[in-house]
DNA sequence: ACCGCTTACGTAACCGGTTACATTATGGCA
DNA sequence: TGCCATAATGTAACCGGTTACGTAAGCGGT
């Protein structure tokens, strides 16, 4: 009772219970046969001396952490809670632990790793946490990795899930052109060199082609998906007197919408009435915000487990779909102009 | 370049450099003076051979796991991201890991902790992931802990960081009859057992009894912070034809608001005019529903960091503080009926 | 009775670091 | 010149598990 747990060791266990290491150590793991009568000496012992298996032994003698490590580049994005929860649910069903961190490799000088082989089995890369050079690295030294929201440079094979960003942003664009009557339509991008930006772009810039737009650099400011970016730059953007007049913004995701929201009421322009929004993720809170907010609806949740999934594969020897891409869908709210 | 980085160790580096294991690991972990001639040849050949240090060696050795854990009760609430951004901010800072699961005692039959003295330092537990019990337990082995958003049982003595839960409840219910003429307030309760739950209640009931309204169990739901509870719990209140009517509710936190602002509408109810609307947490999109959500603000990603903290002392030998109570305060928004 | 095979268990090496202690080299001082 | 303090390095035990290998007992078949 008063001892302490830690410095219970297999050995004791072993010894109270008159049996030798390989012994206890096999009833522990279950991994061979022992009988009865020393399985239930063995148990009691255990119980008496409150005994816990210290995991990091366990780890050093059979080379590997037990952990997969997720590298995340921000946490302040709704988006991540459903991502957590899809991977979760996977790691946990494997018996695993998940390490969580975030990076941001354009941030750090050094080449150092919060997360990689010195603490686990294998890593979850979501979009640019990592550096294509990074993650080629990674890959070569044979290192279990799945990247989220991204695909990888040209002859690196790591398996990937993300979600079709390009059919989904055209689809949304064209509708508000199409049903709206929107043809100033601003572009909210995201993150620098981040895939999801890229591929919502040429939807974008597809749509307005399908429709003979001109694509108006002028009409182009960087959100990063990230509330307060998005609205500090349309703030700016707005307080400019030569600034283009826009009839509508694709927010490049729900979070950077919000901030448009707000810079767009504080200029007292209304939504939809003004300038349609459109945003992208579909995330919990936008079917409730004011107003509805028109999206295109992205199975994040989904997305976290199925790369989990393709993880476990790796780390058990299976072969991992190499590329998983999610379906999407526009749904319809009023902040584009739809009624409710 | 080919070789597995996995199988080149200290004792490799040290053969190549012609020093002792001793010696490299002295240089690693500069806690001893190693001559400059040496350091050089160290360093040159753990380049050219790509060493990493494996970790959990060093675990072992050094009896520590170099990371912290966070047991959570789910991770489907927005509330939880800034939580966890506090949290991992200073846990980084710190050079620790930190392992992110989910727990719930109740739903669970053996006594298995997916964190804990096996595979971290310390753990912060996030309200009921954890029962008095268990926490006691691990509490009397020395294992350090730090609680959040909740007290720990009479008698054992752990650091927690909370909010001021009550007095903010009170004010924002006595908000409600003072300045809206609100007397039939419905109280979403949060989860049972739950420890804001309970304040919440003690400042709802309080503010009643200041202005002299009986206390209704009638008017009482639980809503469980969650969105989908609270939603599903109005639903079925409201098709009930006997029901008591009501003027406004207290959702118990944003996320049920969220639930009690679909429901309503479902109803036709319209917020405020037909209904008052308020809840807790004042989480990043509460500013931006329809209408905007008046609410208690908690400086959630604070009572992170500063949870983190106080591990950290435990963890040092420092004595942190037994009790840190961020304060909140109301914020009024449309949706009580405060004009905009 | 003898052989071979299976089963249950013990011994000791091993995983890859850290570090107490021993050892050697160096410089200051009487 | 001899002696001691000090600094730099090496040797080997240790952290707490796993497991290859060896051994003894039990059993069936001829």
């Amino acid at each position: 009772m008063t001892k302490r747990s830690s410095s219970i060791t297999i050995r004791d266990v072993a010894r109270e219970a008159g049996v030798s290491v390989a012994t206890v150590s096999r009833y522990l793991n279950q991994n061979a046969p022992v009988s009865e009568k020393l399985a239930d000496r063995i148990q009691r012992v255990m119980d008496e001396l409150d005994y816990i298996p210290q995991e990091t032994a366990r780890h050093l003698a059979l080379r590997r952490k037990n952990a997969i490590g997720l590298l995340l580049t921000n946490m302040h994005n709704d988006f991540f809670g459903p991502l957590l929860a899809g991977i979760e649910t996977i790691v946990r069903s494997e018996g695993y632990n998940l390490l969580v961190a975030t990076c941001r490799p354009e941030l750090q000088t050094d080449s150092y790793l919060p997360l990689g082989g010195h603490n686990t089995d294998g890593l979850l890369v979501f979009a640019n946490s990592l550096g294509d050079e990074q993650i080629a690295q990674l890959s070569e030294r044979g290192f279990p990795l799945v990247l989220i929201h991204k695909t990888p440079a040209e002859g690196v094979s790591v398996p990937f899930v993300t979600v079709e960003n390009k059919a989904a942003t055209r689809k949304l664009v064209d509708h508000l052109i199409t049903a709206h009557g929107r043809r100033r339509i601003l572009l909210m991008r995201g993150p620098e060199q981040q895939e999801d930006s890229y591929w919502r772009e040429v939807g974008y810039r597809a749509a307005l082609a399908d429709h003979g737009i001109a694509f108006d650099e002028a009409l182009t400011l960087r959100g990063s998906f990230e509330r307060e970016v998005a609205y500090a730059a349309l703030k700016t953007f707005l307080v400019d007197a030569q600034h283009p007049l826009f009839d509508a913004v694709f927010a490049g995701d729900d979070d950077a919408a919000v901030g448009v929201y707000e810079a767009l009421k504080e200029a007292g322009l209304r939504i939809p009435e003004d300038v349609s929004v459109v945003g992208f993720d579909d995330s919990r809170m936008s079917p409730f915000l004011m107003p509805p907010l028109t999206t295109v609806r992205a199975p994040t949740e989904a997305v976290g487990s199925s790369a989990a999934r393709q993880l476990f594969c790796l780390l058990e020897g299976e072969t991992p779909e190499l590329e998983t891409l999610h379906p999407t869908d526009i749904v319809l709210r009023r902040s584009c102009g739809c009624a409710t």
